[in-house]
DNA sequence: CGGTTTTGACCAGCGC
DNA sequence: GCGCTGGTCAAAACCG
């Protein structure tokens, strides 16, 4: 996995690319591929990008980005590269803003705002300290069509914020995991261009287990079914039940350490009148996306 | 009662 | 410098 060519060091561009051989995503037809955009997931030309994934954040130790190890670097709008490992996939994901870039604790006053009452008018005893720099962890965003929100990734999170956001008539909910020792965040909006799409931001990377095996899928009339998992396991089994009407399954898949990028496991086996194509991607050492299309015969 | 969500305010960064 | 925006805080409300 040490690819020589691993990162492109010219790509000042924010679109993280997905990792040169698309084989291994099995996305070797058109008919794949019209599925993907139709999601609005672009799967580019080959580019070398990120090769090895086993950099493994701890927590709360923000990484240093390693141009062996990393992906495409993400140029703010300030032209700095930013320590963020953005897997977006040809998408709006990568808003790299730099405002986040201070430190977490200290950042708010001890008493900044209690709803509904008015701030105490004058500043002065509510100054923020101005602590170093806060380094941004890796990043991985992504898209899943679903009609909830916040998707069950496996992790406990606690929802500690919510802004409008410009343009887009729905909010921004900020979330935080619940294991004290992880200070992982994620964001989850809704895309104002899709709204049946919903875009979840991962921030770090989680130094402990999952508190259980949940996954959730939305489902289509197309009869695509697609979603995501996100495990820190370096044995993954996922439970997809699989209900349209006339039909209902319950089929288990099991992958074995599929954390290493590249190995893509691709199922195809009938049940009934279906035709279950499953592929379980694996972006970085302790993501899988999985996507799977259900077939009529 | 403890954990989670809601929500208004605060702050930093950025663009103009 | 000012205004806008994103991100976060934290008290209050809510919930099981």
């Amino acid at each position: 996995m040490d690819d020589d060519n691993s990162i492109d060091p010219l790509s000042g561009d924010s679109t993280w690319t997905l990792p040169g051989d698309y084989s291994f995503f099995g996305i070797t037809d058109t008919r794949d591929n019209n599925i993907l955009s139709e999601f609005g997931w672009n799967f580019h030309p080959p580019a070398p990008v990120l090769d090895r994934m086993d950099s493994g954040g701890s927590c709360g130790v923000p990484e240093e980005i390693n141009p062996t190890t990393s992906p495409v670097p993400v140029h703010s709008q300030a032209g700095s590269v930013e320590n963020v490992r953005d897997v977006s996939i040809s998408n709006p994901l990568v808003s790299t803003s730099s405002s986040e870039d201070r430190p977490e604790s200290s950042a708010a006053s001890g008493d900044a705002a209690s709803g509904g009452q008015p701030p105490s008018s004058d500043t002065g005893g509510k100054v923020k300290k101005k602590g170093p720099k806060r380094i941004r962890q890796q990043r991985f965003a992504f898209m899943t069509k679903s009609e909830i929100d916040h998707l069950e990734d496996g992790y406990r999170w606690r929802k500690y914020g919510q802004k409008a956001v410009k343009n887009s008539p729905f909010p921004r909910s900020y979330y935080r995991c619940t294991n004290s020792k992880c200070t992982v965040k994620k964001r989850v909006e809704r895309s104002s261009t899709d709204p049946t799409t919903v875009i979840t931001t991962y921030e770090g990377q989680h130094c402990h287990h999952t508190v259980g095996i949940i996954s959730r899928f939305s489902f289509r009339s197309s009869r695509v079914a697609w979603g995501y998992c996100a495990y820190n396991y370096a044995q993954l089994t996922i439970y997809i039940k699989v209900t349209d009407g006339r039909l209902g399954l319950h089929s288990k898949l099991s992958t074995k350490d599929s954390s290493i990028l590249g190995i893509t496991k691709v199922r195809t086996f009938d049940g009934d009148a279906l035709t279950k194509k499953v592929k379980v991607f694996s972006l970085l050492n302790c993501l899988f996306i999985l996507f799977f299309q259900l077939s009529d015969h």
